[in-house]
DNA sequence: GCAGGGATGAACT
DNA sequence: GTTCATCCCTGCA
């Protein structure tokens, strides 16, 4: 089993995997960015979607990690998350922000997708890059080392500040700071509080 | 049966 | 800056 994609192990603990994340290229089919913003959560806090056990919905986060668990969020939009830890344990990091590639075909692709030209606003969010990348459902516990996701380490020679802070949209463990951003990207889905 | 959600975009003050 | 309707499925009573 690979648990180890783009010089990260995704048998750490998921707050380990989210910051190591920033700026990791993510790919699917071909579309995609850099990774920019993130999020951990593990059943150990209540705000998490395995806190309580496994269900129907939640049981790729309790399967092997480097996989994807795809959920859809009112109804409307789908998030993706990584599976992180070990198999049974119940944690994953969802992915919240990426900065377009500036491939024009990607571009065009997402931009067609969203039905939006602001390249800002392409994937700056979990349900936005969902509908820019075109993950739904089927998409759920996939391989994150086979098609059609690729993961590419970050660039060596490019420093990424990764910041922390409080994470967004629940309403349960507010206080864990398992939110990590790159530190002055444009493209996140909330300016990080300033610390 | 029903409350609520790891969100978004539009419509507001 | 803020509120608000929207969508559908899940989980628990």
């Amino acid at each position: 089993m690979i648990t180890t994609l783009a010089g990260i192990d995704f048998s750490a603990p998921s707050e380990v995997v989210a910051s190591q994340l920033i700026g990791v290229t993510l790919l699917f089919n071909g579309v995609g960015g850099r990774i920019v913003e993130t999020e951990a959560y593990d059943r150990e806090e209540p705000a998490s979607h395995c806190y309580g056990g496994e269900t129907p919905r939640n049981f790729a986060m309790f399967g092997a990690p480097a996989r994807s668990y795809v959920y859809q969020s009112h109804g409307i939009h789908w998030c993706l998350n990584f599976v992180c830890r070990e198999v049974g344990h119940g944690a994953g990091v969802l992915i919240r922000a990426l900065e377009p590639l500036p491939d024009p075909d990607g571009l065009a692709l997402m931009r067609a997708r969203r039905k939006l030209h602001d390249q800002r606003l392409l994937c700056s969010g979990p349900g936005r890059l969902c509908q820019a990348l075109g993950v739904t459902r089927t998409h759920n516990n996939l391989v994150l080392s086979e098609p059609p996701f690729v993961l590419l380490p970050r660039d060596p020679a490019h420093a990424v500040t990764v910041l922390a802070g409080p994470r967004i949209g629940i309403s349960k463990a507010v206080e864990l700071p398992w939110r990590f951003v790159e530190a002055g990207s444009r493209f996140l889905s909330k300016p990080m509080r300033s610390a």
